[in-house]
Parts: C-alpha cells; structure tokens; sequence
RNA sequence: GGCGCGUUCGUCUAGUGGCCUAGGACACUGGGUUUUCAUCCCAGGAAUCGCGGGUUCGACUCCCGCACGCGCUACCA
C-alpha cells in the first residue's frame, strides 16, 4: 500500500523589490498544485542578503499575493528570524566533516565524484550534470547569515515542502542542493523549474518591457482575476484550451504535465483584451463597487454607478474610465483640431452648430431619446449633411472628443441646461479655443 | 569559454509517427450590426513546424550534428 505524501509548495521570493509580475506565474502554480492536492501553500520571505533588502519589499509582496487572492496557509517566515537553525544544521555538517571553515565562513564541501541526476517534471526528463564541474560552497556567510543554497535546503526540508517550485535559472544550483540533501540524508522534493518569461526582445522580462511590478497593474486598473486567468496561460494550458477560466477550474484543471517547457514572451496585449473579458463578465454594480474603490478622489462618485452600463464594453482597465467619462462631470476642453477631424460640415460648421442649438432649444423638455434623434434627423436632412455626421458635431460639441459613450445617455448625464450652455459656449468661442 | 535548457503563425500555444494541404486564442485586415467608439457576428491574411543529415512505407512528432536564443558559472537569489 502506497500512501501520499502531503503537497506542500512554498512561494519563496527574496524582498529585494517589488514583487515583478512574472513572479505572479510562479506563485500562482504553487497555489494551484498545493490547492488541487489539499495541501499547504506556504510563503517564506528569503531575506538573507542584508545588503540587498530593500524597505517595504516584503510588505508589497505579502500585499500583492492578498490582493490576488493567492491566500497562503501558513508564514510568512523570514530566513533571518531562523538563523540559529541554519547555524545548528552547518554544525552538523562541519562534525561529520562535510563542511570546514574558512575566513570566517562555513563552506559545504561538495563531491565531485560522479554525475547528478534527478527528474525533471517540466519536460519530464531527467537532468544530469556532471560533479567534476561542481565547486565546494559557502552555506554560512562571515555575517552569520545562510547563502540561498543553504537555506532553501534547510527549509524547504523542515517545511515539508513536497514540490519546489521556482525558476530555471535555479536548475544550475539544483546538484549543491541534492548534494545538502544527500548529505543530511533527507529525501529529495521534487523540482519544478518553470521556464523564465521574456520580454518582447526576447531578453529577461524587464521594467521596458512594460513589465512592471504586480502592484503597478494593479494600479492601472487591472483585475486580479485576470491577470491571475493570463499569467497561468503563460505557461500552462488547460485540457481543451479552455482561455477564460476561473480560480476553482484552474484549481480543478492544473497539471504539472502540461506546464510549457520554452520561455514565453509576456504580452500585455492578450492581458488588455482578459480583463476586457473580465470587466464584462461583472455586473454592473460589481463594477461600480470596483469603480468607485479604484478612482479614490473621482469628482462624481455617486454618478458612476449611472454610467457603468454605458462604458462597461468600452473600457479595458478600470483607469480608462476616467478619460473616456470626465467630458461628463468636468467641462472638457475643446479643440479645433478635434472639429476639423468631422468631415462633413467642414465649411459651415458653426452654422450647423447654431442650428443645433436653436433645435435643442425649441426641443419639449424633459428631453426623450425618441424625438431628439427625429428632430435632429430632420435638421440634417434640412442642411443637406450626412445623419451620422451631425450626431458627430453635437458629441464634439458636447465632450470635446470623437469617442464618448451613447450620445443622448451622455446629455442626460451632463443635463439639458449644462448640454446647451456647453454649445452655446462654443458657438461663442468657435474657431478660436484655448 | 564551460555546463544546462530551449527552438510550430507577430504573440501565447494545439500537436506524443499517418486524423496536419498544421488547429485555437490575442493582435491585424475586410464586412455586418451601431448616430461615434466599443461590444457582438461573419470572413480573411498570417508558421516551407530554426537549419542539415539520418531512422521509417511515412516525421512537426524519434536519433545525430549545426545554428541561434536564454540561463548559470558570487560569502545574490
């Protein structure tokens, strides 16, 4: 009778930044494989580089992963809070004689005999590097504190970690920890070194590849749910194909099998279209929850909820709300530029827009969608101007811009009093804006 | 340099020897719906499967070599 060890994956980043959006994929997994066994999903911050903390790392970390809804069961911990357990286990080492000292510090002395070997889940093979190329190395550094070769060792042992998951950049230092593993006589975990995300040139994702800090998307309007649903396509591909997919089906579908083995290039472009997707799967108050936390010192809180149905296909993120509705609570900004843009009534143009005004003006309040789109039908019949077009004029006329939400649910918005002064105003002003 | 890993449309990918004249999604182009934009619907272009050798009746799929890319080569992680 077999039994099954308990899945415990850890995510495990160093704070020496804030936490970059490809890291995203690699915490997700380890939720996902610990979620789908009913295991552990541990955090552990490796802060054993003093020199390269950097203040407020750890806390945008933490912030993020409960921002995506990534919960951990158990931590965070901190490496140097454990330095005493790293100095008994060197301890250990240096009484068997597998480790020695040396200016100051504790190195492991690593065999160079033979070959190291160990399966791979991602690719599902086996490596093999050679231990005649291996190097004996420092575990305990002269500041007391464990090297990361150390450390993850020590921990991920007292952790019960089942499954590493971290990147292949680690895949070079794989045989230093199987040889501390041997060397305790602990029994190995097992490696899953998932594949680095490059940015669009094909080099290590960086900050001019648009690849920001989580925390920066989340700042741009993005949702967590999409971003999670587009950094686990990234790498790994549900049965079926399945694109849109929530938590508990990623949870239900996740397969370290199907995890891909080459370096994806991240592209924002597939994640704008997701949380477009996901903007218009909400409902409409869910959004204008959302909206209304997003745009903290929005001038028209309470109005939001009135245009979310208005703009709920027409935005990406949540920051595209305001330049697309600010025409409905700020006077906009006009520009000739933007009236030479309509083609039609090019020449006459500010005849058209006293004609527009006399008809808004003789037209029976409360104003109704019905006779307004009639009577302004007429009035371009009348001109000889194109039906789309004179629409065109009064939305410029009104927002200042050639895209807006529905022309008539945005008057009602703004007022018939305000609608009217606006294109008063600009008959005033034509062609001379500010 | 050494060692390791990789290579299918612009991008993410499907594909485990015949179902592939290579499928899907995003993006792009054209059309329809629409008073703008978007949404939605339809259509289209887009990969000689990195290159060269094998193996096989047959290779995107297996083997070898090469090229290219990426990673590691710290008292960083």
């Amino acid at each position: 009778m077999g039994y099954m060890k308990q899945v415990v994956t850890r995510y495990a980043p160093s704070p020496t930044g804030l936490m970059h959006i490809g890291q995203v994929r690699t915490a997700l997994y380890s939720y996902l494989l610990a979620k789908q066994n009913n295991g552990k999903f541990i955090l552990r911050l490796e802060d054993t580089d003093r020199a390269r903390l950097v203040t407020g790392s750890a806390e945008n970390i933490i912030d993020t992963l409960a921002w995506l809804g990534l919960n951990w069961d158990e931590g965070p911990s901190y490496q140097s809070t454990r330095k005493q357990i790293y100095q008994e286990h060197a301890q250990i080492l240096l009484k068997q004689g597998k480790a020695f000292e040396k200016e100051g510090a504790i190195w492991f002395k690593m065999p160079t005999a033979g070959v190291t070997t160990w399966q791979e889940v991602i690719g599902d093979k086996q490596i093999s590097i050679e231990n005649s190329l291996q190097q004996d190395f420092v575990m305990i550094k002269s500041d007391g504190f464990p090297t990361y070769n150390f450390a993850v060792v020590i921990d991920d042992n007292l952790m019960g970690i089942s499954h590493v998951v971290r990147g292949v950049e680690f895949i070079s230092s794989t045989p230093k920890h199987i040889a501390l593993y041997q060397a305790f006589g602990w029994e190995l975990p097992i490696f899953v070194h998932l594949p680095l995300i490059l940015g669009s040139d094909k080099s290590k994702l960086s900050k001019r590849h648009g690849a920001k800090p989580a925390s920066d998307f989340r700042e741009d309007g993005y949702l967590p749910q999409a971003i999670l649903n587009y950094m686990a396509l990234i790498s790994w591909t549900p049965p079926e194909g399945k694109e849109i997919l929530t938590i508990a089906e990623m949870i239900k579908d996740f397969s370290l099998s199907a995890i891909h083995i080459n370096n994806p290039i991240f592209d924002v472009t597939k994640l704008d279209w997701m949380n477009g997707e996901y903007i218009r799967k909400m409902s409409d108050e869910e959004l204008t929850e959302k909206l209304q936390q997003f745009l903290t010192d929005h001038p028209a809180k309470e109005k939001i909820g009135q245009v979310v149905p208005l703009i709920k296909e027409r935005i990406k993120k949540l920051s595209d709300f305001v330049p697309l509705t600010d025409f409905l609570w700020e006077e906009p900004e006009y520009d000739l530029a933007i009236f030479e843009k309509i083609k039609v009534a090019q020449n006459n143009q500010l005849e058209v827009l006293k004609q527009i005004l006399e008809t808004l003006e003789n037209l029976t309040k409360p104003w109704d969608a019905k006779s307004f789109e009639q009577q302004f039908r007429q009035l371009a019949d009348k001109l000889g101007v194109k039906h789309a077009d004179i629409f065109q004029l009064i939305r410029v006329a009104v927002s200042g811009q050639l895209v807006t939400p529905p022309l008539f649910e945005s008057i009602q918005i703004i007022g018939e009093a305000k609608t009217v002064e606006r294109i008063r105003l600009v008959i005033q002003r034509y062609p001379n804006f500010p």
